[in-house]
DNA sequence: AATGAAAAAACTCCTGT
DNA sequence: ACAGGAGTTTTTTCATT
């Protein structure tokens, strides 16, 4: 492992990024191509961005839909702490959750789940229900989705009450 | 484009799947090695996967942390219909909104955003609220994410309160 | 970091079952 | 609908500048 940091990656790493993100089956030769560099060095580049990390690995996009699962849905989960989900429940006993993240707020945990039918996404909340107050919201469209990791822009001034400011 | 439903979609079909989403730059030996089946007999499968739509894309899953965006928020957003967001501005106007869902109930959108920094995030914030009330929920850590699509178990049956049963 | 060549690997077609 | 093998193309890697 190597040490190497996001502030180190350049515009040219970005480009990379954001091209191997839109097609991860590129070739060095055709990544080359487009970010203007021969491909033994774009060749370099990718194995310090995946032996750093920043690249995890390579996947397939699966269309949920497609794939039989139309349903979409955000499940908050304020748990009681003796049996929290995260503690007496593994993965496996939920297939159609795919997101599982901690929470500050009085919700502990957000859930994001996929179902193949209304009728399975209701047995789904009543199995996740016992575990604590739930609070559920339906997704009827996704505007985007998987949208690439970019380089972010500098930090815009944040408007600040003056007689708030911080420090002078 | 064929007419291909994922009813249709076999073991095999599932399997293939689920080993493109976590390797998709596997070839067609190796993979038809893992399902027993030979690379022409693969290549055909997947290519009716890519023409159905069920694999969208193939693409570098990227350690959003490692990039240097190592904070994930969702915010519930509540629009004033007048200038929703979803109207008034564009995806480029917020490169750190990586989702965006319509939902039921009376917060209409669900964004999930990254950024660099709290400062950062608190700027964001800040720009997004001019479009409406907003509930914001800061990920404190993340169990998983991403996880592959697959094959879903039958419906259990819905336990119902016997006198509100359906019918009979 | 670019170029060019050699080596390796992948894909596809074809035939047979 | 699938397996096996040969041929062809592409990709990767290495040496050199």
């Amino acid at each position: 492992m190597k040490t190497f940091q996001a502030s180190e990656m350049d515009e040219t790493d970005w480009r990379i990024l954001g091209e191997l993100q839109a097609d991860g089956r590129l070739s060095y030769k055709e990544l080359g191509r487009r970010v203007h560099l021969s491909a033994p060095a774009i060749a370099e580049r990718v194995r310090r961005l995946e032996s750093a990390g920043v690249i995890a690995g390579y996947g397939a996009k699966v269309d949920a839909g497609r794939a039989g699962q139309p349903l979409l849905a955000f499940l908050q989960l304020r748990c009681r702490p003796a049996d929290c989900l995260l503690r007496t429940t593994t993965a496996e006993d939920f297939p159609e959750v795919v997101e599982v993240h901690k929470l500050s707020g009085e919700h502990c945990t957000m859930l994001k789940a996929r179902a193949t039918s209304l009728a399975h996404l209701e047995g789904l909340i009543e199995r996740l229900g016992v575990h604590g107050d739930m609070r559920t919201h339906i997704v009827l469209s996704t505007q985007y989705e998987g949208r690439p990791v970019e380089r972010q822009p500098e930090d815009r001034p944040i408007t600040t009450a003056e007689g708030w400011s911080g420090r002078t």
